[in-house]
DNA sequence: CTGTTAGCGCCTTCAC
DNA sequence: GTGAAGGCGCTAACAG
């Protein structure tokens, strides 16, 4: 690969204007420029990054560190930040931690060693652990977004849906279809986007003047397999809820398919309303109505946010609210008529 | 952020010295390593990227160029890669492409601006297309690795199932269950892929002695919204299949949802057989009869196969085949008994 | 075993 | 509008 002097000498300039036509194209004059162009062609010449980073002290690069690469909902939210990054000249570096917190150290030693700018946290707990970390890493962080979740009682940007509402929508679609006895199953408990889906949840019947059952109420991990066994238990009771709200669409997937095995059918028997709306809800048996999260907007506006905040170059914003829709298709009904009392 | 002149300071000696603490710790005296070993902790000290990256001339950094990370097939294999390269101290650079060309050009250009030391491509066309690339990145590639396709006709590094034995397996599985009359769902005729599937699963036809119907290939794009086209197309046909071989889950998923639209049960009326064996496969209505592949273990060999060239610790191989596996679910059972002729 | 020295390739004053 | 020079932080000879 040839460098710099290379294309000075083939120009015969020296590496300073070639330096500049590549930067600061308006600053030389247009047959020198273009000498030195056709130089860079014809040699097919890229600037070496490690140089140019060593000598700007940045890097064009962020990092994205996320919980789990393999969750869809995860990966689209990656897509909507690569898209960004693409057009304003980032690198994308994947951090996936697996909730591990070695990993996720790993990674932000990586932020010490100057291996990105910036960084977007999918996992709002991670700053948290980290306190555990060398004082380097939690005292001078990067410029920094969250992205879906966040931590609550601190100001970092944050580009999310407003979880509550969504939650209010699923809910108060329930209440209209008549269901009167609603569970739900939320996410971990800690977790910042049970807590606020939780909240919306509960609002909502307070609001329609109907008490909520604690017993009504399940927690799962967000998986499907944990929306099953949430599913089963709370299914199997003799005096079970005739709808479900569940805190994602993996966790309403296997709550129907818990449903199913108990030879309860959705939604004649029970209504089930997810939150997310990933790209197998509309396609599953029932089609499920669930609370749509822009997934590559929040992408997008994250990454758009970093590199505000990154290039300075517009004022940045501190916090972005995307909006939830309800999307309502088959798997939410009528409560059944006769209810075994 | 210290540098390492700042240790050397603290810890009184040279950085050479500090250098080799952090390199080659072997060389260094006891007393003096654990002297720049407390400096370098005191101070929270982490090497710089950059000045490393420029005298060493290389990045420690690999790019995945993935078609598409919101495929939970890709998403799972960049799994696997992403966990040796944590181990074994890489970085990952993540290139979405969406097969679009000019993305996948500004991917590439990140090798010559050496951002990256090596390749792994989830995509056996691309550097086919990058034929119209300058010639500085089509000629002088890096150590580069293909997981899952490959670009027939040439000999990079491969990680992969055989494609064919795998469709083999699958149709193999319908003979058995007595099925005569089998279409098969391909993806672009184009893809490697669907060449290896469609050659095992003809293959197995006619091994078995069974003419087939040319007229029973459809091709999709691997998509399950495709899958369900073309499930629509060969199931509204007089002398439909009793069985489908689809060419991935996704279609499979789709052409069960066609056929469920056109009041036909799975198995009872058709079997489908999917390949891959996504997570959700097996949560499925039915669940999902499919030819799994071991996508972490592609991804994690694809990367150990890259560490051993880039690294040369390890002699390098050049091929790893690994085995596929059928897992017989719900979606697959005999052909009706009854046919109307 | 340790220090001195010389760059890696680029950008950015500072002169002209 | 252009060139010369210095240095970003690190590692790899080469001495000692």
């Amino acid at each position: 690969m040839s460098t710099m002097s290379d294309i000075a000498k083939a120009a015969g300039v020296s590496t300073a204007t070639v330096s500049r036509v590549i930067s600061t194209p308006e600053l030389v004059s247009e047959d020198t420029r273009a000498r030195v162009q056709a130089a860079v062609e014809r040699l097919g010449y890229r600037p070496n990054s490690a140089a140019r980073s060593l000598r700007t002290q940045k890097s064009t690069a962020v990092l994205v560190i996320v919980p789990e690469i393999g969750n869809p909902f995860f990966a689209r939210i990656i897509h909507g930040i690569e898209q960004i990054a693409l057009e304003r000249g980032y690198t994308v570096l994947l951090g996936n931690t697996e909730n591990d917190p070695v990993r996720e150290r790993a990674y932000l030693e990586m932020i010490d060693a100057r291996r990105a700018d910036g960084l977007i946290l999918l996992n709002g707990q991670l700053l948290r652990r980290a306190a555990g970390v060398p004082p380097s890493v939690a005292a001078d962080l990067p410029p920094l977004v969250f992205a879906c979740e966040y931590l609550p009682g601190t100001d970092w940007p944050t580009v999310r849906v407003d979880n509550a509402a969504g939650a209010r929508l699923a809910v108060q679609h329930l209440l209209d279809l008549g269901h009167k006895r609603i569970g739900m199953i939320t996410g971990p408990l800690w977790n910042i986007l049970t807590r606020d889906r939780l909240q919306g949840f509960r609002d909502t019947l307070n609001d329609a003047g109907l008490a909520w059952d604690e017993s009504l109420m399940i927690s799962g991990d967000f998986s499907l397999e944990s929306g099953a066994i949430a599913g089963q238990k709370l299914l199997a009771r003799e005096d079970r809820p005739t709808a479900v709200f569940c805190a994602n669409d993996e966790m309403a997937m296997g709550v129907i398919k818990a449903a199913s095995q108990l030879g309860l059918r959705v939604p004649a028997d029970l209504s089930v309303v997810g939150f997310d709306d990933l790209k197998f809800a509309e396609h599953w048996t029932p089609a499920l109505t669930t609370v749509a999260q822009p997934m590559l907007e929040i992408g997008r506006t994250a990454m758009e946010m970093l590199c505000d905040l990154l290039d300075d170059t517009a004022p940045p914003r501190n916090n972005s609210i995307l909006k939830t829709k309800l999307i309502v298709r088959a798997s939410t009904g009528p409560p059944p008529v006769v209810t075994r009392l």
